[in-house]
RNA sequence: GGAAGGUUGGGUGAGUGGCUGAAACCAACAGUUUGCUAAACUGUCGAACGGGUAACUGUUCCGGGGGUUCGAAUCCCCCACCUUCCGCCA
């Protein structure tokens, strides 16, 4: 949620910026702005009245203390009507407060200066690129097709044990995910994160911290009886971690890193998009967030794709990096950073990693701020992404990596997984 | 699941109707003292939204919501959460 104040100062701006999300904001904006000075106006008045009965209670109590009851009951009929006029301003200034808010959730994040303009994926802007689309052998199969060729992962006794897009892995493939995770936890650690165990589900007022409610509820699933929500992605709880909470300036930057499964309802999905391990229900990723200051939130965000091609260079996967267009911009995100590699049988870039910076736009509602140099206390900018999700690095590595005579595995996942070779 | 007790500022914790935005202590910050550190002393020390060039100042907030009252941290109702004991249990 975008700050009043910031709108107000940076109208013109906010405006310009949105038009990248193909919005036209002028409207909205306006209504705002509008919304608030009504807003301050009904406060003031409230707050003089209020003042006011503050006042003449005060008097009433002396009164009453000094004996002198017939003109504390005279002074209290004043205040009946002084009453009346303050409950009306404040019903007022509640309605006016409720439909401020609607409107502010409305409004996207005010997407960064170099954020390329456009209306969907084809317009992201490719600004890196490393390794080569690898040729495969002749009878190369699908990743679901290695997956069942040499029994890494079962699609059908998930099926029976939960449903669709909740896959077992087996023997040698859970291996693999399990030295994944660690290979990921163990770099992250050495880039100075700290490692987080988050619980998986998550209150309602987590879910409105970092913007999945009360939009998106639909994504979650949601366990009624406890009134609890299965985490979407670790992002959730690692970012709630600092919900109302003020840091001081040498705190930052908090650097965290953390492992789960992720539960994704993805209601509506369909076709040969969700075909084996390109769109699961429940996946695991491990995902690193970041708070800092917002003078250096940029280098942040430049440091944290570093850190993602690092492990992508070390996996010898062949990706690329691109910058999100307005149109594809996510609502909470000033600037993204889109990382996808190459799965050789399908013969398509699959997204990997997604990585924003949010600046204050989380932080506002999460009200975690932090106390600046001058003692000031502001909002501080909040950045996170996948580092990484397992499930389409799994398929791109076997596909990628396969040969007729097994799947070969990354020398730097040998001694995560004993073994060099899935055969 | 049953029972009891709790929820106050960064922490501990006082506060049962007006003098309490909140004692005291601790922590933190600034300063004095000190050869350095420590100790001691002095001062500062919650947040949000407004007004004012500023000094300063108004309102709101004592788990959340509602009520009683001229006036509520304090009384009443509902809800959430926490702790302890019992039951169950990796």
């Amino acid at each position: 949620m975008l700050q009043t104040a910031y709108i107000r100062e940076n109208k013109e701006l906010v405006i310009e910026r949105l038009k990248k999300r193909n919005i036209d904001a002028n409207q909205i904006v306006n209504d705002i702005l509008a919304l608030d000075e009504k807003r301050k106006k009904t406060q003031q008045d409230l707050d003089a009245l209020l003042a006011e009965s503050n006042q003449i209670a005060k008097q009433i109590g002396d009164l009453f203390k000094s004996g002198k009851a017939a003109e504390a009951n005279e002074l209290k009929e004043k205040t009946t009507q002084i009453k009346e006029q303050s409950n009306t301003l404040k019903e007022e200034q509640n309605q006016i407060n409720n439909d401020l808010m609607q409107l502010l959730y409305q409004v996207p994040n005010v997407p960064n200066e170099i954020v390329p303009a456009g209306k969907s994926d084809a317009d992201n802007e490719i600004v890196f690129s490393e390794g080569n689309v690898p040729t495969l052998h002749e009878g190369a199969l699908s990743h679901w097709d290695l997956a069942k060729k040499y029994d890494l992962i079962d699609f059908e006794l998930g099926v029976k044990i939960t449903g669709a897009g909740f896959p077992v892995y087996k023997g040698q493939g859970a291996r693999l995910q399990r030295a994944l995770i660690t290979f990921f936890l163990d770099e992250a650690v050495k880039s100075g994160y700290q490692e987080i165990i988050p619980p998986l589900m998550i209150n309602e007022a987590s879910g409105y911290g970092t913007g999945q409610l009360p939009d998106k509820e639909g994504q979650m699933y949601y366990m009624q009886a406890d009134d609890l929500y299965m985490i979407p992605t670790a992002e959730v709880p690692i970012t709630n971690l600092y919900r109302d909470v003020i840091l001081k300036t040498d705190e930052l930057p908090i650097k965290n890193v953390g492992y789960t499964p992720c539960f994704r309802r993805e209601a509506g999905s369909y076709g040969k998009d969700v075909r084996g391990l390109n769109r699961l229900h429940q996946f695991d990723k491990v995902e690193i967030v970041q708070i800092q200051h917002p003078d250096q939130s940029y280098q942040t965000l430049d440091d944290m794709v570093s850190h993602v091609k690092g492990l992508l260079n070390k996996l010898g996967l062949p990706y690329r990096v691109s910058k999100l267009c307005g149109g594809d911009l996510g609502f909470t995100s000033a600037l993204t950073y889109d990382m996808e590699v190459y799965s050789a049988a399908q013969e398509k870039w699959l997204e990997v990693s997604s990585i924003s910076n949010f600046e204050t736009f989380q932080a506002n509602r999460l009200k975690c701020r932090f106390k600046d140099e001058n003692g000031k206390t502001q909002l501080v900018h909040t950045l996170n992404g996948s580092a990484l999700a397992l499930p389409r690095i799994v398929a791109s590595l076997l596909e990628n990596n396969q040969t007729p005579e097994g799947i070969k595995i990354p020398e730097v996942l040998v001694p995560y997984t004993g073994f060099d070779m899935i055969k």
